[in-house]
DNA sequence: CACCTTGATAGGCAACGCCTATGATGCGAG
DNA sequence: CTCGCATCATAGGCGTTGCCTATCAAGGTG
């Protein structure tokens, strides 16, 4: 049985008539007779009463006409729908975010990603790497914004922009003293994140893997983390797209010598259909934090 | 697009796997995919991610699927409507009947006609010859019992029994004396049906045109009319299987010279698809009036 | 590095749907 | 009563489509 045989009963029902219904339907009038026929034949109903006058529905008919309706008016709602899926920019679009970045980036790109895309609808889902990976891979993310590699084939990313790291001191610290400061400077009374930050990991790279072993406290959050530090508990190395929240929160911040940072990057799948929506979100990205970047170097030297 | 290929879509998105699809489907693998691909190319919308691994639905698809779904359970649901509307003799028969002949011949015919055909659900509408012949060209009636030929080359009909015509006296009226009444004795005070009724003119032609003008009184159904006899009014032919209504209402009967009487046909329209169902009660009615034909023969001897 | 599995592609074949032309039937007008 | 005009059905030819098998390309795994 064929949607195209359903259209035909529907038409040759409404105008009771087999010409008229071929006309309507744009075939032939012995096409519509040889379809119906065939119909038929399937159902092994007579569906039409024919006579020189007119092509009556049957009581078969006009009892099974209503199902042909329903598959009719399905598979026209499935068309409608397809269409509202066609532009690739547009919908749902699942991003995950790193904590130590979503705060302080999603502020500066939600109005450019709105006025480039849109008919996008983003939803920011925040939590550790290995979770968004996790989330990725099993199709509940269409992308992720991470700021570290990825590795397995079956994912592939792109680097968006560069973030470099900032000391932050409490205000009274030695350090806050100097222009930059050196990484291993920190290392003495640095505080670090929680495990599975991957902030906690670069932080600790940066200043030697000893560090910070004798700090018991392991803050679960940078917002934490910066008031721990504007405490005078320590020091830390924060993110550069958060000076401005560490700056209200009372800390000094200082240059770290040699530039380190960490690069953030969007991740998706490998054949994720919609790379297109991931490239043009690249972009937007990309394009809005080219000048953070440009002035964080500025301001290092 | 085709409900086969909305199958396909269904399957591929249970299975996630193209290969499994097809087997479930009955189809091969580049099958599947070749049409799966077309879907896509038709919707404008990727369905499946595909990898090495399995072929994930994405959300487009998952948002058209519910539609599919729809479809493919209404053609299910017309082909099940279908199956149960194969048997001819099952179902729905609307059956139009004289009133001069419903209330006597239904008693009869309901037991046999359960008993031959017992998927069918006669729906008995009772009315006057001009209005079922109306019912039945507009297709709100798959049959009807007459007493009459019909006109047109719309409609056909065939003979299932003759009913002999009795004389209907009041028991003090004269002619109750005689073993038989000639037609011409009844014309005198004849009472007929109203307008209408098949059975007035059958009764006035039998009598001579002329009779029963002489009478005001016409009963507008034939219980009144007994009724009016045996009230003295009158006298009244009535059909024969009446006449056990007729005893029951005090008259009495007599056998009618040269025995006229009326055919009983069932009509239907010329193009009427379920003409098995109609030759089928036609039998039924046919084989429990024979006996009763063969005995108001012998009573009128 | 070979092998296995995945989905995609290519070529050939049969079936199907569509067309135009024609037939059969019924109805109405002259 | 017959001719003409409707109706729907049938026949033959043609192009498309869906399906198959065989093969390819890519990824993952021993």
């Amino acid at each position: 049985m064929n949607l195209r045989d359903l259209r035909y009963l529907l038409a040759v029902t409404e105008h009771e008539h087999f010409g008229r219904a071929a006309k309507a339907s744009g075939v032939s009038q012995p096409t519509l007779s040889v379809q119906i026929r065939k119909l038929e034949d399937q159902l092994g109903v007579i569906l039409f009463e024919r006579s020189s006058k007119q092509a009556a529905p049957t009581a078969a008919c006009l009892q099974v006409i209503d199902h042909a309706r329903d598959a009719v008016a399905a598979t026209e709602a499935l068309l409608a729908s397809a269409q509202s899926l066609r532009d690739p920019l547009a919908g749902r679009f699942r991003i995950g975010i790193i904590p130590t970045l979503a705060p302080y980036l999603l502020p500066l790109i939600f109005a450019p990603l709105r006025e480039a895309l849109p008919a996008l609808e983003p939803e920011p889902w925040e939590d550790q790497t290995d979770a968004l990976l996790e989330r990725l891979r099993s199709h509940q993310l269409d992308a992720a914004l991470l700021a570290t590699e990825v590795d397995g084939p079956d994912l592939v990313s792109r680097a968006l922009f560069d973030e470099p790291f900032l000391a932050a001191l409490p205000p009274d610290h030695p350090l806050a003293a100097r222009a930059t400061v050196a990484e291993a400077d920190l290392s003495q009374d640095i505080l670090v994140l929680s495990d599975g930050h991957c902030l906690r990991d670069q932080a600790m790279e940066a200043c030697g893997q000893t560090a910070a072993l004798g700090g018991a406290l392991r803050a679960s959050s940078l917002p934490t983390l910066m008031n721990m530090v504007a405490a005078g508990y320590g020091t830390t190395l924060i993110p550069g797209l958060a000076a401005g929240a560490a700056q209200d929160a009372g800390l000094t911040l200082r240059p770290l010598e040699g530039r380190p940072g960490r690069t953030i990057r969007i991740a998706w799948r490998a054949h994720f259909p919609r790379r297109i929506a991931v490239e043009a979100i690249g972009d937007v990205i990309a394009e809005r934090l080219s000048s953070f970047a440009r002035g964080a170097a500025a301001g290092a030297v």
